[in-house]
DNA sequence: GCTTAATCGAGACGGTACGTCGCGTCTTGCA
DNA sequence: TGCAAGACGCGACGTACCGTCTCGATTAAGC
């Protein structure tokens, strides 16, 4: 029979959420260059080693401090494969769009990119959610006849949340309440008659 | 009247290509993170100033060593608006997909993007070229009829760009040569019908 | 009336010689200063606690370990104050040029003068069983006549001792078979005139 | 023809004497242990690697700080063996029992004994004016023949020291003015009848 | 030919952040 | 209460870059 039990002390829930609490608010208040681990540990009342213990580092502490939501909410189911697109496609704009996203997003997709141990993990990190979502949607939609064929899930996915990250993230183009709509249009369009 | 001719020693030419070569190769060994304004000095034998007397910083100094090639081939002209859209978005994989690209985009976008001075010139610095092209090109599917109303060229652009560097520059899906064609197909076809 | 028996659980003593061999152990192999306290315990198979609990800190557990032996050999009494002293000298070889101890002792008499509350024990603590005999030992040479007054114990045991960790502990010179023979000649002869 | 002259900006003597003065005034505020390199560099106004581009830690630091004086006084010359030795052993007293030293040495003599790069430099950075002076002092009274055959100089210097050290910094006993003539006369009587 | 002034390689400078280590205290469950 | 385990806040460590500065030497243009 075994315990499960770790041994010693156990981690403390307080301390966790105070670090991520922290990271939330330097990332919203300096940005994700600007905020060390230093800081952070400063901000949270807390030691570096209380960070280290829990994260190899600056980009999977800011991952979870601002990506790893579970993603709880039911699977669009409009009717339509145009319908679910864009729901989905307004989730991504949900996620990557926000003030905090677009202060930490495009540092932390760079630190992921650079290390080869983060590296492999860019897609199931970011995009997971809604990648099971969209291979559900064209399920439904194989089965209405919508569209005929393996549809390229990934190439769809990276298109639709590249655009995003791009258009808003970068760019800076300011978040206009259709931007998921007309993604969504282009896409769906662009992929129906193939 | 006095001349423009600055007084004392001018600029070295050489000296300005060996940062340029060194910081190319610098950042193919290194990737951008890994490379740092001493290490690129010290490679290309030449002092720190000599970097910061010609550019304010790492970004710029990476920039224009990877990105400022002029663009001086052709405006595509195929005849059909997939057609052109077909070539252009191949000139973006070749731009955004090499290995030098994947190794210094992400960590050079984020740098742009966490920069306000920077900030600014991210659509003229990485995609002026595109972009002008892009205009013309959809003028003359206008003239043609092929499309109606006036195209959202920057979010198309940023829609190419973005799925680009998102699927190639930062997932690291191997760059299939359909990619571009694909890529064009979905976009040409998404805009066409609406 | 209550006992003195404290309540609870009795400590280990097994515990105690683990921390004691561990310490010892810990001295020999990597010196004074590479000897950590989390080291010692993780090296005893013991908590960090059982430690804290018997030993305010590293210099009074190394202290112990290494130099608290009870003294309980006889009082030289060879007859003259010469070969008296020159017993005594070889014990203060014997305790302050064994390899454990010279690994131990600069660092931990650095440790004992820095801090105030250790500072004050530190002639009782190193040099308490070798004072007690020599003042025994100048009582009789007294009522021999070979000395006449008050001889300033201190200085000389001062002197003495400090010579052996200067020469041998410190300077590390080999610990010739005479030192104790040298030593205690020039200071029986110093003395003895006066 | 060779240049001596270092390329590069020269070190700035200012620097290196903020670094020297907030050391000693360190020391004295806070004692070895209490010294730390980031509060050196902070209250000198100065940056840790101009610290660490100058000495390699802190025990050289200190050492140069406190003991590194040029030793230019003339050497002791009274007529006596015991007159010389007693100025020796006076300037040991200076040397030694200064409130500086005594906050300084205990733990600067154990970081030199626990490095072996160090430890081999402890004579020579300690004892090397002294050292000479002796030599001389004894060559004067051998030419006299005060003494006989050759004395052993470094266990002299040995014992004087270490009795200097163990009796004033270490023990704490007050420095009286008869100190140094008491431990030469010890001295000079002891090696003299042998 | 001389003066002037910007550029050159080199490297020191004050800072800031890094990730690690040791400290001495504390909080678990079990004995 | 003791015990092993290990989390905790703290602060020092030595390293690496940052962007600026100070050296002596070099290199043209204008007098």
């Amino acid at each position: 029979m075994a315990t499960d039990r770790a041994a010693g002390r156990p981690r403390d829930r307080r301390t966790h959420e105070a670090i991520v609490s922290a990271t939330e608010e330097m990332i919203m208040l300096h940005g994700y260059a600007g905020t060390s681990i230093n800081a952070i540990a400063s901000r949270a009342g807390v030691g570096k080693d209380a960070i280290y213990r829990r994260w190899p580092g600056k980009p999977e502490l800011v991952y979870e401090a601002l990506f790893a939501r579970v993603d709880t909410g039911p699977v669009p189911d409009t009717g339509t494969l145009a319908g679910d697109v864009a729901q989905l496609t307004q989730a991504l704009v949900d996620e990557f769009a926000t003030p905090a996203a677009t202060a930490a997003l495009p540092g932390l997709l760079a630190d992921f990119a650079a290390d080869p141990a983060l590296r492999t993990r860019l897609r199931s990190a970011f995009l997971a959610p809604a990648r099971a979502r969209m291979v559900e949607i064209f399920d439904r939609a194989g089965a209405r006849g919508e569209i005929a064929g393996t549809a390229q899930v990934d190439l769809i996915l990276d298109t639709l949340a590249g655009a995003v990250f791009f258009h808003v993230g970068l760019m800076g183009e300011p978040r206009t309440a259709e931007l998921a709509a007309q993604l969504a249009d282009i896409v769906t369009t662009g992929i129906g008659t193939r």
